[in-house]
DNA sequence: AAAAAACTTGACGACCGTGTCATGTTCAAG
DNA sequence: CTTGAACATGACACGGTCGTCAAGTTTTTT
């Protein structure tokens, strides 16, 4: 929590070849690790094991256990408003909508890992996001909720909350990810297969665009 | 994960009134600290703290703190299929959905803290859950497809995939407890009111009932 | 009222995880 | 080739946690 200060000079010169190779080995074995057990329950001697470095040169590229936590999280952000990008006013909510679903979904099943470390994080009251990044987070969603409005005015859409209408997205898309084993337990399988993810987005495109109900 | 015999013969004996009392207060103080913490984040003397006993006492009714963990799980599992007794096949399938929808909202709004320790602990994979509750979660889920599989049948309900349908409804419902944080710091508010939750509801309802985006 | 069972408690030991240190090795540059 | 910086590593100190123990106190039973 306090102390950050240490292998910055070499941090901020001409970034050698080494040390951006080690980090990134920490850093995917760590985010592993941590999605796995939490920040508790994963060891520095862990993360060292399975990014294949000593204890100890672990230690000299990261002063604490919690600054590679927050290393962690800082590149998660950055994966967020990825899919967003999908919400833009020019094109046709239902196409939209629907690719935005899609690209949710893939990445929940092609990044399921970094996303339960997130889950994780955020489901702690998101202790380790800085003021920062709790902004981003919120202004990004302003952004395209004022696309979602835009549709709306313009009779595109039903009139729907959409920071509401985007947790819904959120949630449901996550859920792969995060609750994996519990979806595949439900849907009889071993483990979510892409099928699943398929008919996953087929049943959620149909629902948000058009109900399950039909029309009184 | 080994032990469990110690105060066995007590407990299958005349349950006393005191050891009822001091169970439930150390599972109550548990299941709050296992959520924001996590397993191995908490401390058996946290624990022992919140709930006003020392933690030796702790110990005496409990062997092991993974036992405190399973017995906080056991307890949770009933709670899960509460809500469900709203899918029957006599309602109409809106005016169900639409009650299914309020009544998991409402628990999630009451019972956040147990609703994240829940989602803390499929996230981890359901490490602790046995073969038997995974197989009761399944069974519950199962019957109350057929509920709609049911409807589907009748013509009431357009055709879904029922278990897609259903994670759809869980994690919406379930996002608001165990991302509370989250949610409301997109709504930009410092914490969620009623009013949030009743916003939620109505949205969820209206999309998942009739869509977003009209009908073409 | 006496005995037994249930409960409560402070002190303690063994273990383990974080983070440090001093020393050795590889690399880049003059 | 030499020199200094970056990198790698084994051993260790320190602190804290799980779980135990033996000895007390209260409640229940006979």
């Amino acid at each position: 929590m306090t102390k950050t200060k240490k292998a910055d000079a070499a941090q901020e010169a001409t970034a050698p070849r080494i040390r951006a190779r080690n980090e990134e080995r920490i850093l995917r074995a760590a985010v592993g690790l941590f999605a796995d057990k939490s920040f508790h329950g994963t060891h520095v001697k862990e993360i060292a094991k399975v990014s294949g470095l000593p204890k100890t040169n672990v230690y000299y590229y990261f002063p604490t256990k919690e600054s590679i936590y927050a290393a962690v999280i800082e590149r998660l952000i950055e994966g967020w408003d990825r899919a967003f990008e999908h919400i833009v006013p020019e094109r046709e909510p239902r196409e939209a909508i629907a690719a935005y679903i899609r690209a949710k979904l893939d990445y929940s099943r092609r990044h399921a890992t970094e996303s339960r470390f997130f889950a994780n994080e955020i489901l702690r009251g998101a202790q380790f996001l800085d003021r920062r990044q709790r902004q981003h987070i919120r202004e990004v969603t302003d952004q395209r909720a004022h696309v979602v409005e835009e549709w709306i005015r313009r009779g595109q859409m039903t009139p729907v909350d959409p920071r509401h209408f985007f947790i819904m997205l959120w949630s449901a898309t996550q859920f792969y990810a995060d609750f994996g084993m519990l979806a595949a337990d439900v849907l009889g399988r071993r483990r979510l297969t892409r099928k699943d993810f398929d008919a996953a987005a087929e049943t959620m495109t149909g629902i948000v665009l058009d109900g399950c109900c039909g029309h009184p």
